[in-house]
RNA sequence: GGGCGUGUAGCAUAGCCUGGAUAAUGCACUGGCCUCCUAAGCCAGGGACCGCGGGUUCGAAUCCUGCCGCGCCCGCCA
């Protein structure tokens, strides 16, 4: 409601002024009502002003009800309770507001001043399986980079897989050992996690295989033609297999977007030179590191560093991280860098943050965020653990998923067969798990829960979707055409059709909040409520079968909640099938 | 020990940045609603001293502070 705030205010000054409130004073205490209902969409509370006038805030609020009323005909009704002015919008300005939205492709969302943002997500590791953690990077990431492109910036997504480091040795190794012939190709690795401990197995019990193993990192960091290859191969497995998953999730990534540790290998050096040059790089027991000072103490009250060069000559991870924001603010030209890391890494970014300042590395016109998100918890609140617990497939939880999608289909709507039965279990399924990690504050942890993510009631994208799916059953018994109807005059009638006028008109907020913030689940939230009064009005307000005005305000408003809802699902990498 | 985060009905969450009115939503629970556009729905109802104590304020779930519980980090792993 910033447009009525936007409004009103200049129109409430003369009254005001004739109140003895001068300009100036009274404008921040207006804002959006905290209290729900038809009541008031925005509220100005008016017990700071009673010190001043001397009044009670109950009159005060009373007088400048009566004062500002007639100045706001045709925007907003004004009352008076509790010592706060309320503004209810008024019923043609807001069916003004809704034949805008109509002829809007873009739903009042506007284009923001264009940055170049880097988004750092997913990450997924070379020979690894992956795993419910790089779901909630995946999924939040992408989301965040739609919503991002959607206000008009340049994003560069960037997936930081890991391809380099010490256990390459032994991957290299197991991979010559079973014969890359069996790996190689079409044939790929059937069980990353497998391959992976066999590797792990041999390197732990094995002393032959662990001195190949060491030797073959050698190998690989002198970039020895042959070694490189067999890494290549290992690397290609991955990469076709992280392709099969983002494709069954539905997002964006792509193989122009890989930009693994291995590409940063040779800048590495210059990160030490030139870390060196400011000064800042200490020698400690034969290790190249970075003291901080401040608040970063160890467990003994001694300042600890971050860790450059290690004393045998190898890098780290923050040289790493330390390179890549290099690399984007000048190669890339990125004024903002985003990492969509688990919280558990803050205090590294926190650090290597402070490092890339101090260093000048960037400067006042970047900005660079962790954008953190919670642990996956099981259902009795305890970490889930690669280590040792059962870890979750990620594969076998999205082929899960569509399954349980496609039995619901079966059994409510028996009348879907076919392709099309197959395509919405896929739009719903995979959309339950990817809203039911998006819904919910994604700096707290998140709670697994196979039932409540698939389950169709509540908070969940087939919700959503079946909102949207009833709209487009409605046009398409009716015959109408969706773009027929976009230019329609809007009659709110009902109280239901006033509160879904009013959710859709504060879409554009819930857009620009959910983004300015990269807090998808303000999206979500605000989505529900488009549902929810819409399942309201549904109800009660027959679209079809009324008479040609209201008929066509009621179409115009459907075809508007599922713009709405296909549109902000889709800021989120959700798809709405047309019929469920 | 130090740093960071978190605590809201039986469960799961929103609201906290930027303080306002009777703390919002979903699940579960109770009771209603399909000769009518998908009942995967709607309507009504019960259920919370917003972890505990101080402070600031006309007003605190929200800001400050002290406790308590829980979690994460403090590796020449990423």
């Amino acid at each position: 409601m910033r447009q009525l705030i936007r409004e009103a205010l200049p129109l409430m000054a003369a009254p005001l002024l004739s109140l003895g409130l001068e300009e100036g004073t009274w404008e921040g205490l207006v804002g959006p009502s905290t209290v729900g209902g038809s009541l008031a969409d925005v509220a100005m509370p008016c017990h700071s002003l009673s010190p001043v006038l001397k009044k009670s805030p109950s009159d005060i609020a009373g007088e400048i009800s009566s004062a500002i009323s007639d100045s706001l005909i045709g925007i907003a009704e004004v009352s008076s309770l509790n010592g706060f002015v309320n503004l209810s919008a008024a019923e043609s300005w807001l069916s003004a507001r809704v034949e805008v939205l109509t002829a809007d492709p873009r739903m009042g969302v506007s284009l923001d001043e264009p940055r170049v943002i880097a988004v750092d997500y997913s990450a997924p590791n070379v020979a690894k399986e992956m795993h419910v953690g790089h779901l909630r990077s995946t999924v939040i990431g992408d989301a965040i980079v739609r919503m991002l492109e959607f206000k008009g910036h340049t994003v560069h997504r960037e997936n930081h897989v890991g391809d380099w480091g010490t256990p390459f040795g032994m991957l290299i190794e197991h991979l010559l050992d079973i014969g890359e012939g069996n790996v190689a190709g079409e044939k790929g690795i059937s069980d990353f996690d497998l391959f992976y401990k066999e590797a792990r197995t041999k390197f732990d019990e094995d002393p032959e295989f662990a001195e190949r193993a060491r030797s073959r990192v050698v190998m690989l960091q002198s970039e020895e033609e042959e070694t490189l290859r067999l890494w290549r191969i290992l690397v290609d497995v991955s990469t076709n297999y992280f392709n099969d998953v983002y494709s069954m999730l539905g997002v964006l990534l792509t193989d122009d977007d890989l930009m693994g540790e291995s590409a940063y290998r040779h800048l590495l050096p210059n990160v030490v030179d030139r870390l060196s040059e400011t000064g800042m790089l200490q020698n400690s027991e034969g290790a190249d590191v970075v003291f901080l000072g401040g608040k970063w103490l160890n467990r003994d009250g001694e300042p600890f560093p971050v860790m450059i060069r290690k004393a045998d000559g190898g890098f780290n991870y923050s040289t790493s991280d330390l390179a890549c924001i290099i690399d984007r603010v000048e190669r890339i030209g990125c004024d903002e860098l985003l990492y969509v890391v688990g919280t558990p890494q803050k205090q590294h970014f926190e650090m290597v943050f402070e490092v890339a300042t101090k260093a000048g590395f960037m400067d006042q016109s970047h900005r660079a965020v962790h954008v953190n998100f919670g642990s996956v918890l099981d259902s009795s609140g305890q970490m889930l653990k690669s280590r040792k617990g059962q870890t979750v497939k990620l594969v076998d939880l999205l082929r899960e998923a569509v399954s349980r999608a496609e039995s619901s289909i079966s059994e409510k709507n028996p009348g879907l067969s076919g392709d099309e039965r197959e395509s919405a279990a896929r739009m719903i399924g995979i959309g339950a798990v990817k809203y039911s990690d998006l819904s919910s504050d994604r700096t707290k942890d998140y709670v697994f829960d196979w039932d409540r993510m698939l389950s169709f009631e509540g908070n969940t994208a087939p919700y959503l979707q079946y909102a949207h799916a009833r709209i487009c059953s409605i046009f398409s018994r009716s015959g109408i055409g969706r773009e027929s109807v976009q230019e329609s005059q809007i009659n709110l009638g009902t109280p239901e059709e006033v509160d879904l006028a009013k959710t859709l008109v504060l879409f554009s907020e819930a857009v620009d909040y959910s983004a300015a913030g990269l807090y998808p689940h303000r999206l979500c939230t605000h989505l529900h409520s488009i549902a929810s009064s819409f399942a309201s009005f549904y109800e009660v307000c027959l679209v079809l079968d009324e008479d040609e005005e209201v008929k066509s305000s009621r179409l115009a408003m459907c075809d508007l909640t599922a713009r709405a809802l296909s549109l902000g699902l889709g800021l989120l990498g959700i798809d709405c099938p047309e019929r469920m």
